[in-house]
DNA sequence: TCGAGAATTGTTTTT
DNA sequence: CAATTCTCGA
């Protein structure tokens, strides 16, 4: 065996026979230990390649791991089982879900096509979005997935009108997902499991073939994973788990940490194995760690220690709000980096919302960085529309991808025609798809009939080159350019345009990539099943389930010399030199809702996730908050998160603000002025909006909801008025995009302007127009240039044409001539 | 059928 | 406040 690992790792790694449980704190080097284990299995034990099975939570994970399986050297590595939780099912359903009455070339529905069932469902079910909410809808039926409960089940146990209505919702639901043939994220795992209580011999199969299974990330599975984990551990009950029970920080979609703190009871016989020594961190980092996720009751015992003693202490650092929280840090990181080197730090915060202001910051100081997170690339709406023309292609009955694209860009086949066209369809057992293509034979339509066949024909003409081998880049560009889309998009308005481009353009590196990697027999993702004839996936099928199953946390890319910005969430399972927690402030982390919630649990798993925050930090960990932050509309003063009162002050360097700075008075009674406001929301202190809350929602949310958040609302400091009049004197033009917007949002709290932003740096004129001039424009012909302003990326342009009205622009994208 | 303006609504966290 | 969804007039 490899030197270089501890006793209790070797102890780990050895114990292959059985179950075993691994509690791998933070930075103990749980990655090495699972390779590890896997080259022990194959070279020490002789255990064929196929028998093994490593699953994870993340394709970042699983690409980890399956590169470092790889590079074990041993023969036969490649064969080892490396994949997520969603991929191993999409995988073994593909081959065998026709025994479920689904086809095997289903399609996966990710949250947006979810939401849009849903709302149809609504619809023909008659139910007003008043009364129920997309959201809360799934919601409910994915936690029901969770925990593998039916339609049939949860009606049987629904209380109350709201509840039987959700049933039926939920009942219709998955009659329209088989209907289209599709799987939503978490049917994947439902189905697979419901697949094996069906089918034994199908369970039998892959009990024979994973007779070593390891999970990594345990903490974070969900009744669904967990059972079906026990299943296929279910003969020769070698099942070794990964986790920390102190990182479990995704019970609000459904982990459930039962799993791994009664692992033992569940598996008779299990061994144990602490893994405590950490290698990541100092010893002050550790120190403060340890002392934050004390205050959580019922973990399993464990205490991690170092033997990197000492180190910084944990700089703590406060600021009037967090407009200059963001300058603060973002320009302590441009001083650290002068020699520009930027790699190895990393800002986390609470809420996504929360970036914009770091991001801003970034920009005007210069500092490059990269954000992880955010708004999904695969959700993006060009991405998505691009995607489901490639899903139309591939596969004719996914009828929600049809329905997104069939009209854009406008053909004149609108919502009225559509609907006719599903009336017919469902009258005659047909999908849309199908029904499309006869549209000729169906009354009322008019000559949009035509304009239907006519996209048949163009859908059923790529459908053709794709067969016969076309690239897959090709087919992309000739979708973007040949449909007319690229035209449309240029009209939405070209600062749009530039980046949805890129977008596509990127989708189209992706694209290209991946078919080589398939052509080259690595895609991955069909992998040969052992002793049999390897399932042939085609390549547009290969890649739309490669996007389908991609989340944006897989796009981090640590060799940047690039600062990263992310939510503690994205940040579980990475380490870097130096982090700055933000936004440490009672109220925001932890949140309001796990503050008044009177299951202790929801705190716990907020510091959980301050503890998986602390710890991602190797060397130098900085902690900052704001005195006081917009949260929506009002201003909110808040005093520093409880989490960091936990830590002792012998560990921390601290710089904190005068106790009058700013809001002044509020400071004067320091406890009074944070309880005053919990006061204020239980009080009934709505801000006027008590209507939006007619849904029933679960207690402890209740009435404190955002009145409760809002600072002093009611309270009888007036905070809300004074901030939020005050902020209306700056009402700018709507749409102008003036540069009010860029310089004006110097805090108005207070009365003090935190900081001069400095937008409007207008360099030296690169271009060869300004206002004034008269230009043309390859597609608006001719105009006069009312404005030249200075944009984050490029001089945005806004041109008053001729015929084609005024339209804001990118220079560069432009090309604007000067007559 | 379709766009623009109005109304509504939302903050955790995501595979 | 911003982003989305809705509604109404042409």
């Amino acid at each position: 065996m490899r030197q270089g690992l501890n006793e209790k790792q070797l102890e780990a790694v050895r114990c292959t026979e059985g179950p075993l449980l691994i509690l791998a704190g933070a930075g103990s080097g749980k990655t090495r230990v699972l390779v590890h284990r896997i080259a022990h299995l194959l070279t020490e034990k002789n255990v064929e390649p196929w028998h093994i099975l490593a699953i994870t939570f993340t394709n970042k994970a699983a690409d980890e791991m399956r590169a470092r399986v790889d590079g074990i050297g041993a023969e036969g590595a490649q064969d080892v089982w490396v994949a997520t939780f969603h991929a191993t099912c999409v995988r073994i359903l593909r081959r065998h879900i026709d025994r479920l009455g689904f086809d095997r070339n289903f399609t996966i529905y990710d949250t947006d096509d979810q939401k849009t069932l849903v709302k149809n469902v609504f619809k023909a079910l008659n139910i007003d979005t008043q009364t129920l909410k997309e959201k809360n809808v799934m919601r409910v039926i994915s936690s029901c997935k969770d925990v593998l409960q039916t339609p049939e089940e949860y009606a049987a146990e629904a209380v109350g009108y709201r509840e039987e209505l959700i049933a039926k919702v939920y009942a219709e639901y998955q009659r329209q997902l088989k209907k289209n043939n599709a799987l939503d994220f978490d049917d994947l795992i439902v189905k697979t499991v419901e697949l094996f209580g069906a089918c034994p011999e199908v369970l039998d199969y892959y009990r024979e073939r994973f007779r070593y299974i390891m999970v990594d990330e345990y903490q974070d599975t969900n009744t669904a994973q967990f059972r079906l984990v026990e299943l296929l551990a279910g003969r020769y009950h070698n099942i070794c788990v990964v986790g920390d029970d102190d990182q479990s920080i995704y019970k609000f979609r459904g982990a459930n940490i039962e799993n791994i703190l009664s692992f033992e009871k569940c598996f008779p016989g299990a061994a144990v194995v602490k893994l405590e020594q950490n290698y990541r961190s100092t010893g002050n980092i550790l120190d403060a760690a340890n002392e934050v996720i004390r205050h959580n009751r019922g973990r399993k015992d464990k205490r991690l220690w170092t033997s990197r003693e000492g180190g910084p202490k944990i700089v703590l650092r406060q600021y009037p709000d967090a407009g200059a929280e963001a300058d603060g840090v973002i320009r302590a990181i441009r001083d650290e980096c002068a020699d520009g080197d930027y790699s190895g730090c990393a800002v986390l915060y609470r809420t996504n919302a929360q970036s914009r202001l770091l991001e801003e910051r970034c920009v005007t100081l210069g500092v490059p960085y990269q954000l992880v997170g955010g708004v999904n690339f695969y959700q993006r709406k060009e991405i998505k529309d691009i995607v489901a023309y490639l899903k139309t292609i591939a596969n004719g009955r996914d009828d929600l991808a049809l329905l997104r694209i069939i009209n854009v860009p406008k053909r004149g086949i609108g919502a009225a025609s559509m609907e006719k066209m599903g009336i017919y369809a469902r009258a005659n057992g047909l999908s849309l798809w199908e029904a499309c293509t006869r549209a000729k034979e169906i009354p009322g339509l008019g000559k949009t009939g035509e304009k239907i066949l006519a996209f048949t024909e163009m859908i059923a003409a790529y459908r053709m080159r794709v067969g016969s081998g076309e690239p897959l880049g090709d087919i992309l560009d000739s979708l973007v350019n040949e449909t007319g889309y690229l035209q449309e998009l240029q009209q939405e308005g070209e600062i749009e345009a530039q980046t949805r481009l890129e977008n596509i353009a990127e989708l189209k590196n992706k694209a290209v990539a991946f078919e080589e990697a398939y052509r080259a027999g690595d895609a991955g993702r069909n992998m040969p099943e052992a002793g049999e004839e390897p399932l042939e996936v085609p390549l547009l099928d290969a890649f739309l389930e490669e996007v389908a199953l991609i989340a944006d946390i897989d796009r981090y890319d640590e060799s940047q010399s690039k600062i990263t910005l992310m939510t503690l969430h994205a940040a579980k399972g990475l380490e870097f030199p130096r982090v700055y927690m933000t936004g440490m402030e009672e109220g925001l982390f932890p949140g309001m809702s796990s503050i008044n919630a009177e299951d202790r649990t929801e705190l716990e798993e907020e510091r959980r996730l301050c503890y998986v925050g602390i710890t991602r930090a190797m060397d130098r960990l900085t902690m900052t908050f704001a005195k006081c932050r917009m949260v929506k509309v009002e201003t909110v003063w808040s005093k520093a998160s409880r989490f960091v009162e936990e830590i002792p002050d012998e560990l921390l360097e601290k710089h904190l603000l005068e106790r009058d700075y700013g809001a002044g008075a509020f400071d004067d009674d320091e406890d009074g002025g944070f309880s005053g406001c919990f006061g204020a929301g239980k009080g009934g202190g709505y801000p006027g909006r008590a209507g939006r809350y007619s849904e029933e929602r679960p207690s402890g949310y209740g009435s404190v909801g955002y009145g409760g958040v809002t600072g002093y609302a009611g309270g009888g400091y007036g905070s809300r008025g004074s901030s939020s009049s005050y902020r209306r004197g700056f009402g700018r033009p709507k749409g102008s995009g003036g540069g009010a917007s860029a310089a004006g949002g110097a805090s108005a709290a207070g009365g003090k302007p935190a900081f001069g932003r400095e937008f409007k740096v207008t360099r030296a004129e690169s271009l060869d127009y300004g206002p004034g001039d008269r230009v043309s424009h390859m597609k608006f012909g001719e105009g006069t240039v009312r404005e030249v302003k200075d944009g984050p990326r490029d001089y945005e342009v806004t041109v008053e044409f001729d015929t084609a009205g005024t339209k804001v622009m990118m220079a560069g994208f432009a090309k604007l001539k000067k007559l």
